[in-house]
DNA sequence: GAGAATTCCGACCAGCCTGGTCGGGGAGCG
DNA sequence: CGCTCCCCGACCAGGCTGGTCGGAATTCTC
């Protein structure tokens, strides 16, 4: 059982943009976001698509545009941006791939369903329970991640 | 996020293992195991391979031989069963898949991080409640599973 | 209006993992 | 000695992950 990159990257690209106000600040391209955070631009752009169908982020299209946060950082959870650049959290496999039909339909008496019901409620409850504002708490301050012109000693 | 056939079939199997007693009562053979589950048998072995190197399930090797539980089902946890079938219950991608050197290096303030082992804490310690005697209270009585001999109409 | 910047979006692709299968070796019972 | 059964590594197809590509649509700037 494992995180894979689409959630991953999309948490640093949601930290990115909370760092970035909302809505009233200039929005950031995509090329420009996978360039500071050093991720392929490609798969950022991938992966902000997904984000906006789900609601966590807005797009301005055309030049000048890219993308802002659509909540307030307090307001999206960890789970929130996991289902979004995945398609959930924990996938039942009672429902997604049933071993056997008598075995895994819902009526049937299958002693191991309970237990993945129950992990699935502690992942998603735990998930749930963090936002986008904890994990800000934890981050460099944003001038120790310079965004283009600082005066370092090149 | 998703459990694999490995730690479906592993409990399925220790389950069944469970119901019949252990060392005093003669093996299981894997063979006549798979058939009564309906698993495929070649697989079925494999997995039994992999818990008895984890030391879940003891075998008797040559003619009559088989599996039977290592354990009162009581000292045998979802977690046990889950580690030895696939190699753990949750892989940390810091330390499995780190996505960059800096970032995920151990020294470097990650706010990610913290989530994930918090995850993980939460998914071990609900796997390592449960034990296969809870399961065992919502299986079927072995009457309905009957083994090779009944009065059926065939 | 031309051109540049930027989002939008589906299609494509290589490599790895999952879910098995196969074939042959021992070991022990009868 | 022959049959049953564990032991074990190798193999393999299909799907998923992690990206890439190419082009259309939209908006800003000049």
């Amino acid at each position: 059982m494992r995180i894979t990159t689409w959630t991953e990257y999309s948490l640093i690209i949601s930290i990115h943009l909370a760092k970035r106000g909302r809505r009233g600040v200039s929005p950031v391209a995509a090329r420009e976001l996978a360039e500071v955070e050093r991720l392929p631009a490609d798969y950022v752009e991938q992966i902000l698509l997904r984000l906006r169908r789900a609601g966590i982020v807005e797009s301005v299209r055309g030049a000048k545009g890219g993308y802002f946060l659509a909540r307030e950082p307090g307001q999206i959870t960890i789970r929130d941006v996991m289902a979004a650049s995945e398609h959930q959290t924990f996938e039942m496999n009672c429902d997604a791939h049933p071993i056997d039909a008598d075995r895994c339909s819902p009526g049937s008496a299958c002693a191991i369903r309970p237990v993945w019901q129950g992990l699935q409620r502690r992942i998603d409850d735990f998930l749930g329970s963090v936002t986008l504002t904890e994990l800000l708490r934890d981050e460099p301050g944003p001038e120790l991640v310079p965004l283009s012109s600082s005066p370092a000693s090149s």
